[in-house]
DNA sequence: GCGATAAACGACCGATCGTGCTATTTTCTT
DNA sequence: AAGAAAATAGCACGATCGGTCGTTTATCGC
């Protein structure tokens, strides 16, 4: 069971590709059988639906999204420094090789806010997930002093979430080449009204 | 002629609900046709292709935002009563009635960003005029003295698309309560480092 | 009120959608 | 090398997609 398991992983990878441009729904069995050089039912036997193909997607961005941004962030030294890599790391995200369509969170957002089911609502799990991640390494700042005591950590998480959604629309859809400038200038203003 | 106009015009408004939902994609002749209660082909025939119908959808979301938000705001003393009315009507523009699934241009950015053609081009050239009476409310603001004489318009105008997309991912997706709290704090800051 | 014209309809086209079912080929075990 | 098991292909299905066509119905100018 070595092979099935490696085409499997070789098809999610094709798969999140295609979604971060077509979105999930847009992400046909049949385009992704032929980008995937198999045949539409030799591709379908892997998943049991297309919706367990969604959901093995957005797990298969998820672990990317780990691995690529949070854990080297991690890394980093607590306070102020974790907070920057975060934001630099997930700000270079959005422009992973193997994302041709940007953020796939950002256009699934969009695509299921009104769509509920399972993948919406596992969706929404990650994103809450992520959100406390950002509001715990504030709070994390604000213990080690880099912060103001008063910080409203989850006001900070809304802001960063804002400038990052902002650079996705100003990069992707407007081509604006300042954009990256904007989202840095508008981080470090955040900084500055946050430090203590 | 008066009756065929008639109906485009219910069919329009029936697409722009349904548009600012499922996108304009997923805004299909038949489900539209049964909505506004006339056949597909009778419906087909008031447009040409879906392509028009898609170009004449963006047009009535334009139209619709003008007389909702500019033109109000445009009525309002110059400086930063302007500036706070425009975001203010864009704020409520979010969740306006017609607008079952939020602001359509949100999801057409998304949807249309790596979708190259006439849709996507006359969609960007709105979102550059946005933007552009964002940045002349906000540098009329400086001349009126209300705002820093080295207030950066430009980056403004992009902090505040930041606030808007923010709102409209934490309510829309995530149905967070706190959204439109987060919002107006996060526009209030903004104000308070760009006052003279 | 009548004839011209505009508006709406129903049937149909080829393509593609997700999803079964059955063969056939490939891989793995022994 | 042989046989079991897993992986893939082939084919067909009902539904729906955007779009065309000829016909019928409703509206309008006179």
């Amino acid at each position: 069971m070595a092979k099935g398991e490696a085409t499997r992983d070789a098809i999610l990878e094709r798969a999140l590709s295609m979604a971060s441009q077509t979105g999930l729904e847009g992400l046909t069995l049949g385009s992704l059988a032929k980008e995937a050089g198999l045949s539409k039912s030799g591709l379908f036997a892997h998943f049991q639906s297309k919706e367990q193909l969604q959901l093995d997607v957005l797990g298969t961005a998820v672990a990317r999204f780990i691995e690529t941004v949070i854990a080297p962030a991690l890394r980093e030294p607590r306070g102020e420094p974790r907070v920057r890599a975060l934001f630099e790391r997930w700000l270079q995200w959005e422009d992973a090789p193997f994302l041709p369509g940007g953020c796939p969170f950002v256009a699934l957002a969009n695509e299921l806010d009104d769509r509920p089911g399972p993948v919406r609502e596992r969706l929404v799990g990650y994103q809450r997930d992520w959100l406390q991640a950002l509001a715990t390494a504030a709070r994390i700042a604000v213990d080690e002093g880099h912060f103001r005591a008063d910080l409203d950590a989850e006001q900070l998480a809304f802001n960063l979430y804002a400038i990052i959604l902002s650079y996705h629309h100003f990069s992707r859809l407007l081509r604006d080449p300042a954009a990256e400038t904007r989202a840095r200038r508008a981080f470090e203003a955040l900084l500055a009204a946050s430090r203590a």
